[in-house]
DNA sequence: CAGTGGTCTAGACCACGTT
DNA sequence: ACGTGGTCTAGACCACTGG
């Protein structure tokens, strides 16, 4: 008689044993998995039920499935992680810290040539520059130099960003928009070097951020994180 | 009469139309969404649509769902973003250039105590030590170095390395196991520096993975990617 | 304790892609 | 042409949790 230890979900538990089931080799890479069917018959759950595993583990890189063509076990496994990118006040205040927030300038410019592509503006059309501090218990934590356009989002131009970044400002305003994001190894810029408090030329690790609404680009910016800081996930 | 333009599967349409309604804040963040069943109604779908719908978009990020308490917009969207990890091979390949491989070193050791206490290994228990450059067209591209349990996995001290990466062995030997992956930025180490042809100290972004099965570690690897190496996702 | 989401079922039709 | 996965439905029971 076996004993539950958990009583998890049906579809979870179908989802424990196949992926058991491929550990152990019962079905080796490149192998045909019975059809949907026969597998729901074989472990008694209705055919939705057996669906959803086999989706979910398709969709968690497992598996492969084609119309007529069966599932099969993926010949190397597709490894994926997922990042959660958080604001950085909440990242602070996750580790018990206190948040704190400094404006470091705020001008119009023009922008270099690679920017103003990357953005699509046309030849008159401005970017709002903002340099701005996060700090962790008085400590600073990320420098944030961001550009945003004028065209695309007038309201930024009469936005005060003295007391809050624009991250958060722009999270109230354009939630739910288009976003490309880029992770490097950068040496410390003089700027940044002078605000983080390290030598120029540390290597630091940077996120580049640009976010479009509808085709649009509206901003770009780049994160200059404090030494050490590291990005972790499972999969 | 309504004409179809693409015939989206019913699930999806649900999906951007409501994604629709809370970019249009017509269901702005925080806001209480009516019940499944309301819903289900509305959009004339089966509650089994709707659901499906519903919870997709809160794996997304875009809602939160609490029995009882029913279906909320996110307050501040959560953003995430999914990123593959790919072999270098097929990384290197996937650009159009000839993979190349070698092995610079190989040997037995006991590790820091940092590394021995990560692994989890007992007293006596040895590592085996790899280090291989992995190239591009013939230049350098990654730099691996390798620390595998020889008693979590003594077949590994028979293994030849020298004509293809123990990347690609593991791969086929444990496939499917846990990963832990960290991402920071550090300046190259002599070694590091000389087998990539760059000065030391030039911040490389470096990728370091940890490798369990059944909550027993395996292996630990640092790559350190050439310089201008970066990471991109869109979510 | 009542309402909401979480899940399951049995049956059905359809689209795609291999044969 | 035909088999496989992709999806939808209508109905049901259950678990969690907020009021």
């Amino acid at each position: 008689m076996k004993v539950k230890t958990k009583a998890a979900p049906g579809y979870a538990a179908v989802k424990e044993e196949i992926l058991r089931r491929i550990r152990a080799k019962a079905w080796a890479p490149g192998d045909l998995l019975p059809g949907e069917i026969e597998l729901a018959g074989e472990f008694g759950v209705a055919r939705g039920t057996m669906n959803r595993a086999l989706r979910e583990l398709t969709e968690q890189g497992y598996l492969e499935r084609k119309r007529k063509g069966g599932t099969r076990v993926r010949p190397s496994p597709l490894r994926a992680a997922r990042f959660e990118i958080p604001l950085v006040r909440a990242e602070i205040e996750a580790t018990g810290a206190v948040y704190g927030y400094e404006l470091l300038s705020r001008r119009i410019e023009a922008g270099g040539a690679a920017l103003r592509a990357l953005l699509g503006l046309d030849n008159d059309e401005q970017l709002l520059r903002l340099a701005c501090l996060h700090l962790a218990d008085g400590k600073p934590y990320q420098l944030e130099e961001r550009w945003i356009s004028i065209s695309a989002l007038p309201q930024a131009g009469r936005a005060d960003f003295s007391a809050s970044g624009p991250n958060e400002w722009l999270v109230q305003t354009v939630p739910y928009s288009d976003v490309e994001i880029c992770f490097e190894a950068n040496g410390a810029s003089a700027l940044v070097a002078r605000h983080l408090g390290v030598a120029p030329g540390t290597p630091l690790f940077t996120t580049l951020r640009t976010t479009w609404l509808k085709g649009k680009a509206l901003t770009h910016v780049r994160l200059s994180h404090h030494v050490h800081y590291r990005m972790v996930a499972r999969y």
